[in-house]
RNA sequence: GCGGGCGUGGCGGAAUGGCAGACGCGCUGGUCUUAGGAACCAGUGGUUCACCCGUGCAGGUUCGAGUCCUGUCGCCCGCACCA
């Protein structure tokens, strides 16, 4: 027979369908197994040829745990709000609802063609207000612990998209979507409390199934630093706190920089003498971009208050104060105390406005560069600190401010509370309302959802207001609490939101009393393997872990942890080996691709490309190779002849079996694949196989093409449906040979193989291949020196 | 600058410290064909061809190194003044 993909894809995607063959039950006579995708953005543009690599890759670890007898989950749904549906809105004048519904419907069909075993019976759409519904419950249970709140604040505001941006979504210091600047804005924003969580946010990551690269970027982006903080008079009456991490560096401070935003330098006016300077370069801070910023990142510049000291603690010196950009509002104190000898910034500061350098910990040249190995270093001009290393020095100068009440031991992070405001029409609508005498106040729950209001027109206001502030109807209404008149709050929520718990959701997608049932979620949750892209891990991961703890402290949830195993697909780049994008012209149609090759041979190919996790350019060309495989086994059934096992083949099948079993684990499904096609290209060397060994074969093949292995099996006259079928099993005897070739080495050189029996002893292998043909002349009268066998492997002779 | 990863044929890529280049593409020759951009068969790292040389480069450990160690060069990704 042959793999007439056109009608074959369609009749088993029915067929399938029909028999309700992937829903999920809740069965608990059997082991559950969760497996996740990142349900996709329904954008414009329709499926992209880099969404079936992770679909297919889940698909194939669903197929084969549902084939070994797991309950699995394996669901699809859409992250659709969203700025590319409302900009497409704007511009053809069509309500995002409408834009969303075609968009979905769209993706639904390109992906239905790829074959994959998602239940869509618990397909969800983060859009549905039965949906976000409960997004607005959760944000409503974070203001009542007080993990919700609003504040004055500078935040990233892009310029193209008028919008607010959270930290995760700066990039390089522009637009994370458009790649436009970024500004500084104050805004009133609702922020979530995510700092509360950092230190869990890490430690918890111990024990997870991470790919090592994702646990890094996660710590390094919650960064971490542990420190002190330290008081320093000054001569203006006023503290100055500061934050550093070398606090055993005290002495070698010999002036101080505080953020161009530091409030003291306001309160200080009249005692500085040179205020308009101090003033002008406040001003130029503040009109920086964030790329602006980063990009003067060695020049260092600033601003000496002339008029206020700061005094030293430990040893009542005074020395200079100066603003610098280099010293970040946000992070710590927004003031630092500057050791030149030992810090690089510092030093580079100190050689620009000729600072005094005091060397501290011995081991260096301070003069020519900041010295700051904290391994090797030994304290100097330290006073009480003298002689130590720098991990003692810490602990005893930490020990010392605090008893004199100066210091306290410090732990800082990086991570910053989430901007959790949008100025945007498509996202979920926050259920607070703005009372006069109240204040904020939560609507109540049996009151959600609060829909969004049909408005005109969705364009946001130049100066940053929400499109829904112009819904007066909508926005006037009634407090609550007191009864009184309020004001709906207009932002709306990140397209983060949705995203945050929509895997709950799949667990009991239907019910409409809670976010989903707790024995669905403790009979479901946590997800075993959750795949998706290495640009979330700063952002989706973070963000979804941050809100199932919230929910596991609350009683929802009774994993701390949503997901137990993590892993990243690379990108399919174009032919050229760039980035696939309409601008470069190297994009490739996954549409296109089916008509050619049928959903198998496209699920194939991107299995076959290459290392999973790592990038692969497209080729047009290679993907012949996976056709020609599946057209090969479809020609297997003209050789079918009899049942029960082929002598000849039986170890090969038992070593295809455990090979590909083993690599799908593993995610190395070139390798599973290479695998089965070597045993297809012995079969035909072969020349006939047996009706059982063409089913064992097309059911190790099902998973990754399942049109052509059911059709075989069809044809073959089995009545079942494959994909339910029962994964083969081998017999580990039986993947071993009678005979080994094995190499033998003179010196470490090859110089031949001979064939012995699988069980030799050492002594019998040597013997073999002394008395190799081809080995004798190399040792023919030479002293033997040593003598090496590795059972199955080789035998090396080392002769003089 | 810091963190992570990677350098293997013409190409995508394989190799628990044990026969480098599995598998596929491409290429060469052949069979069959009116035809071949179909299918099938054979071959395919280099070479001065029983030797020898080959995993970015230079060393080291080892009976044996693509794999481990040290140094070095190059590329990719992430973060980037976080005190």
């Amino acid at each position: 027979m042959r793999y007439e993909y056109n009608t074959i894809d369609k009749k088993w995607q029915k067929k399938w369908e029909e028999a309700h063959a992937f829903e999920a039950k809740t069965d608990t006579s059997k082991p559950k197994y969760f497996a996740l995708v990142e349900f996709p953005y329904p954008s414009g543009q329709g499926l992209h040829i880099g969404h079936p690599r992770p679909y297919t890759a889940m698909d194939i670890i669903s197929r084969k745990k549902r084939m070994q007898g797991y309950n699995v989950l394996f669901p699809l749904g859409w992250d659709a709000f969203g700025l590319p549906t409302e900009n497409y809105a704007i511009k053809h004048q069509i309500h995002p609802a409408i834009v969303t519904k075609n968009n979905i419907a769209h993706f639904t069909e390109q992906i239905k063609a790829l074959g994959l075993s998602f239940d869509w019976s618990r397909e969800i759409d983060t859009t549905d207000p039965s949906y976000y519904k409960w997004t607005q419950w959760i944000f409503l249970q974070l203001f009542k612990k007080g993990l919700a709140y609003k504040k004055e604040m500078a935040v990233n505001f892009c310029t193209s998209c008028k919008v607010v941006l959270a930290n995760e979504e700066v990039v390089g210091g522009v637009c994370e979507r458009c790649g436009s600047e970024v500004v500084r804005k104050v805004k009133s924003q609702w922020m979530l409390k995510i700092t509360e969580y950092a230190e869990r946010l890490i430690n918890d990551l111990e024990g997870l199934d991470f790919i090592e690269r994702v646990k890094t970027q996660e710590i390094n982006w919650i960064g971490r630093s542990e420190g002190a903080e330290v008081r320093f008079a000054t001569t203006a009456g006023d503290d100055v706190i500061v934050y550093t991490t070398r606090p055993d560096t005290l002495f070698g401070a010999t002036y101080m920089v505080v953020a161009p935003e530091h409030e003291l330098v306001t309160k200080w006016k009249d005692q500085l003498k040179n205020f308009d300077e101090v003033e002008a370069y406040r001003e130029e801070a503040a009109r920086k971009s964030d790329f602006e910023r980063t990009e003067l990142v060695k020049d260092k510049t600033g601003v000496r208050l002339d008029g206020v000291e700061a005094i030293n603690p430990v040893n009542g010196r005074q020395i200079p104060i100066f603003i610098s950009d280099y010293v970040l509002s946000t992070y710590g104190t927004g003031a630092i105390m500057a050791v030149p000898a030992h810090d690089t910034r510092d030093w580079e500061f100190a050689k620009k406005f000729d600072l005094p350098i005091i060397e501290v910990v011995a081991g260096g040249d301070v003069q020519n560069e900041a010295f700051t190995d904290v391994e090797t270093g030994i304290m100097t001009n330290s006073e009480f600190l003298n002689g130590l290393e720098v991990k003692d020095a810490k602990a005893k100068i930490i020990e010392f401010l605090t008893e004199k009440g100066i210091g306290v031991k410090k732990v800082n992070y990086k991570l910053r509370d989430w901007v959790f405001s949008r100025q945007r029409y498509w996202g979920e609508p926050v259920p607070l309302v703005n009372c006069e005498k109240c204040g904020w106040v939560a609507l109540p729950e049996e009151t959600l959802p609060l829909t969004l209001p049909e408005i005109e027109r969705f364009e946001p206001t130049d100066d940053g207001e929400s499109p829904l502030s112009k819904a007066t109807d909508w926005v006037n209404t009634t407090c609550p609490c007191c009864g009184g008149p309020a004001k709906r709050e207009t932002d709306t929520m990140p397209n983060w939101a949705g995203s945050s718990w929509y895997f709950l959701r799949y667990c009991d997608p239907h019910n409409n009393d809670a976010l989903a049932a707790k024995e669905a979620l403790d009979y479901w949750m946590p997800v075993d393997w959750y795949n998706g892209g290495m640009e979330h891990v700063t952002l989706h991961l973070l963000y979804s872990r941050f809100w199932a703890k919230f929910l596991y402290d609350i009683g929802v949830l009774s994993c701390k942890e949503p997901y137990l195993k993590r892993t990243a697909h690379g990108m399919i780049l174009g032919e050229n080996g760039e980035k696939m994008s309409k601008s470069r012209g190297n994009v490739i149609n996954p549409e296109v691709v089916i008509a050619e090759y049928g959903a198998d041979g496209l699920r194939l190919y991107e299995m076959f490309i290459g290392d999973f996790e790592k990038s692969a350019p497209w080729s047009q060309a290679s993907i012949k190779g996976c056709k020609r495989f599946i057209d090969r086994v479809a020609g297997l059934t003209d050789l079918v002849k009899g049942e029960g096992v082929t002598q000849k083949l039986e170890s090969s099948f038992h070593k295809t079996i455990k090979k590909v079993t083993e690599d799908i684990d593993s995610m190395k499904f070139n390798t599973a694949i290479a695998a089965m096609m070597s045993l297809v290209n012995e079969i035909y060397e072969v020349g006939t196989l047996t009706r059982d060994e063409l089913r064992t074969l097309i059911t190790l093949l099902c998973p990754f093409a399942p049109h052509i292995s059911e059709e075989v099996n069809e044809f073959l006259g089995y009545t079942d449906i494959l994909s339910l079928a029962a994964w083969p099993t081998y017999d580990e005897a039986k993947t071993k040979d009678d005979t080994v070739e094995i190499a033998v080495q003179v010196c470490g050189k090859l110089r031949g193989t001979v064939v012995v029996a699988a069980n030799a002893t050492r002594e019998e292998m040597i013997a073999a291949a002394k008395a190799d043909e081809k080995i004798k002349p190399f040792i023919d009268g030479k002293t033997v020196i040593k003598e090496i066998a590795v059972p199955g492997k080789l035998v090396n002779i080392v002769v003089k």
